[in-house]
DNA sequence: GACGAATGCAACTGCTATTGTTACATACCG
DNA sequence: CGGTATGTAACAATAGCAGTTGCATTCGTC
């Protein structure tokens, strides 16, 4: 796959339950849609499930589904779910063997950074999931 | 070093600039004073004069120098001058092997993700490198 | 209870991007 | 000319991540 596959999938997948909400679907199923390996599909969304936003079930007839309503799941949820920090690193990983003038700036461009992370994450929260999946999808009954 | 390092360390190079305008730093210089390599810095320094951010001369008395004033660069200028594209990957990687619900999928998702960079880059624009230096610096007569 | 089908999880393999490093050519100034 | 800087290419080392395999576990159905 490529750059930001996880968030990519996380959405696509995410996305295409808000169609049919009810379906239970399997990660072999999904992981076919997304033209990648179930292992990797139940990576990603077990940290959605973590985070609340999907349930799994095992046995016979088991499989993935929402676990809220669409439009209740934000990309901000999705973003924070997957443990993505763009902008800013984790923090506290400031190297002590620079001056004090280094570590004070160095101090000032991760706060700069972790303002920018929280715009995005604000920024995130507008859009939910029922607004990513196509208006006109004309496969889905939702 | 550690994630993020190139806009890290572009920040952290300019910040310091912005402090002392006139000074002419040499790639060890700006090396030591992050704990890495020189030509690393030249490497990241190098996208930032191409974009017209920094301005460098070789020989003797050589160095990096600012091409603006400080608050006139933007964070969102230092963001596109490295090519990052941290919420959307390089556009136009669709794979062509997918249905046609999943390609639609696959678009409108990218284009949510084009939607949040566009976002990104707007409230970068917001921020200038005269902003990330700290108010109270002692050490610089700016 | 046995079997099939699904998740959950651990371990391993490649691949790719990035950093760090070395080496060398080039340019400028005294 | 010599010293000092950038510019650049090539390479090694590392880290993160997708992909894969294997196996335990759990649930429904026969």
């Amino acid at each position: 796959m490529k750059r930001n596959s996880r968030l990519s999938l996380a959405l696509h997948t995410l996305s295409h339950m808000a169609g049919e909400p009810h379906r239970v679907r399997t990660s072999a199923d999904i992981a076919d849609h997304a033209g990648t390996n179930p292992v990797v599909v139940r990576r990603v969304l077990g940290k959605l499930r973590e985070a609340g936003l999907l349930s799994s079930e095992k046995g016979h007839a088991g499989g993935w589904r929402l676990a809220k309503p669409a439009d209740n799941i934000t990309l901000a949820d999705v973003y924070l779910a997957l443990d993505e920090r763009l902008v800013s690193g984790s923090s506290s990983d400031v190297e002590p063997t620079l001056c004090s003038v280094e570590t004070g700036l160095q101090k000032r461009v991760a706060d700069v950074l972790n303002d920018i992370e929280l715009s995005l994450v604000e920024r995130l929260r507008e859009t939910s999931i029922k607004d990513v999946h196509p208006q006109d999808c004309g496969y889905c009954h939702s």
